[in-house]
DNA sequence: GTTTGAAATTTAATCGATTTAACGCTAGCC
DNA sequence: GGCTAGCGTTAAATCGATTAAATTTCAAAC
């Protein structure tokens, strides 16, 4: 009733027991009927309802949280939401995360480890029951050890200590290279942002076991622009700009994929005409690009369901390690084709 | 002590008492040292913090949340997290709460009004401190009433019981159109997803008023998609293949640019040789995009610097309603030029 | 040597839920 | 009738912080 009163006087939300009461009953058989962990009678089960709708109840997830010690919340981490890929990635999760009941504290570490760590720490403080991320770096995340179900994706995959989801970067790249070496090419480069992120570098290795598998591991050449489209762009322009520049650019980033193109336009190339190129990741806006890229997708949805499942999964119980891996897809578009320095230099702009 | 003992069993993080045990002060000490409310004596100061320091110890939130009527959370709702649009406006404000210590409860109401109200509903079970949301119509959103501060943005400007911020919408597609008659424009189709949000029917306010100054209100033709690419692709495609077809498209939204690209390529034109576009927002992957499209540019970094002063300012204390305006940038690149049949039909891809 | 007052510190109440343990009631059994 | 079992209900403890109120400390003033 002390919070009825207060009700008079400013915007306060109805508590329990301001429930029980008009119901006339105890917190207890309140907390009783709207969690449903105990039977309650059936007339005072309807005047609790009709008590919780009339007051417009909802229950206080803070303090529901204090006392179970369950938050009803998770932890997001990305590197990077400009990054569509992240994006789609986060838009997935929350929606599971949603039809949860579960709420997403999201965070861009803005692919920072010390802001990555800081700013996980603080979910922490939080007390998120899980936490999805997709760390900066292969070193091991700021949230190891905190006791607490800690799902990797995209990056990290295998760290000893967590559920790992990622695409299965070899392999598609293993198969991307292998698209490349049928129709013709044998200077193929390959264009990243870094190795030092595991999920690149087996890209790389995919890369590279599909050019050793053609005899041609001596031809591999394999150049890193850093975390940005510009400086993508500026490595591979180097490359273009050579007597021996290659035929095909294997761009094996989202980054990369842009900045090729923008290599390609500004040394005043033409592709495929005058090189090929196949990118990383598939959104939207490609379908507007002529000539439609050729690329390697990455299962997003499935990644996002793989990750909800393991870490609601251990949040029911405490499972054995769990490593997913889930296949790409190669997309064969306009812009990879046979080399061919007989065909007319036609511009596709 | 029973913390403590807890601890030597299972993962549990150390509470104040532990912190105020190791320190041999009253936990109320530690909470006046950690939160720097009272004066503490030097000696004790250090005390507190060598044993804050030596457990590892992170204040629970939910705790101190449910004690003050403060949570340090913020619900940012937005309808479409695939749409860069929202991505960066969710990025730029994630990281303005982080400076402020505050973190970020994400929903993605899929432009669906009901999910956007049932998870708005969701945000304020958790207690969140304030909200900042693109609503995904202009009827009165969920949070209206609940007693928190709420910043609607980019859309819902000006409803009353808000603090709106949005683009200058009427003014920057005024500029627009402006700029494509200026060119000699006189057929000037503009192609928006919907007119039932107040932000686009501003936009094509902005064109009409154009067109009206210049004597041409009859020509105005207004084309809605939908809120999809496909839906706008097919809208505008059904005008490109009319004998007086436009002779330049003003696609108003995000949608709508994609959508007409798509369209005058599906109807074997090019742009802007046989149709000039002006798009709206302007991207990173637009750069690559040839001829590169003329657009408006959303003030994003802006919007979402004033969404969140606004926030915090209402946090401190309750101010009168604000509504801020920010300036879009006119983009002239390739996409639009003057109409001319003589042109050489040169396509651009 | 008191007294006084301000400052530092601690005790205990509080936020709003969940949950344990105790209690009351009814039914069934001897 | 008395006793037990079982179920529904409730009072009170609890989660981990903050804070109002009470208490202690200490120096200055008389």
């Amino acid at each position: 009733m002390a919070s009825s009163d207060k009700k008079r006087f400013s915007q306060v939300a109805p508590t329990i027991r301001d429930v029980a009461a008009r119901a006339g009953v105890a917190t207890a058989t309140v907390s009783n009927v709207l969690t449903g962990r105990r039977q309650v009678a059936q007339d005072r089960r309807r005047r609790v309802l009709e008590a919780v709708d009339a007051l417009g109840y909802q229950p206080n997830r803070l303090a529901a949280g204090l006392r179970r010690q369950r938050t009803g919340t998770v932890g997001m981490v990305v590197p990077d939401l400009t990054n569509p890929f992240f994006a789609a990635l986060v838009q997935r999760v929350e929606e599971l995360a949603a039809a949860g009941d579960c709420q997403i504290l999201l965070v861009d570490s803005s692919n920072d480890p010390a802001r990555e760590a800081a700013r996980t720490r603080a979910l922490l403080a939080h007390r998120i029951d899980g936490l999805i991320m997709a760390p900066t770096e292969d070193a091991l995340p700021a949230a190891a050890g905190a006791g607490l179900p800690v799902v990797l994706v995209d990056r990290g995959f295998g760290l000893p200590g967590f559920d790992t989801v990622a695409a299965d970067n070899e392999e598609a790249c293993y198969r991307g290279c292998r698209h490349l070496l049928q129709l013709g090419h044998r200077d193929i480069a390959l264009l990243a942002s870094t190795d030092r992120l595991a999920n690149i570098r087996d890209r790389i290795e995919g890369y590279g076991r599909a050019l050793a598998e053609a005899g041609l591991g001596e031809r591999a050449r394999v150049v890193l622009g850093g975390l940005t489209v510009e400086g993508c762009r500026a490595a591979i322009e180097q490359e273009l700009r050579r007597a021996d520049r290659p035929t095909a650019i294997f761009a094996a980033t989202y980054d990369a994929t842009l900045g090729a193109i923008k290599a390609i336009r500004a040394v005043d190339l033409a592709f495929p005409e005058d090189v090929s190129l196949l990118g990383f990741d598939d959104f939207d806006w490609m379908t507007v690009l002529r000539p439609y890229v050729s690329t390697i997708a990455q299962p997003i949805d499935a990644m996002a369901a793989a990750a909800w499942r393991l870490l609601t999964a251990r949040l029911a119980d405490a499972e054995a390690e769990a490593r997913i891996r889930l296949p790409c897809t190669l997309k064969v578009r306009e812009s990879s084709r046979p080399p061919s320095d007989a065909a007319p230099r036609r511009r596709w702009g």
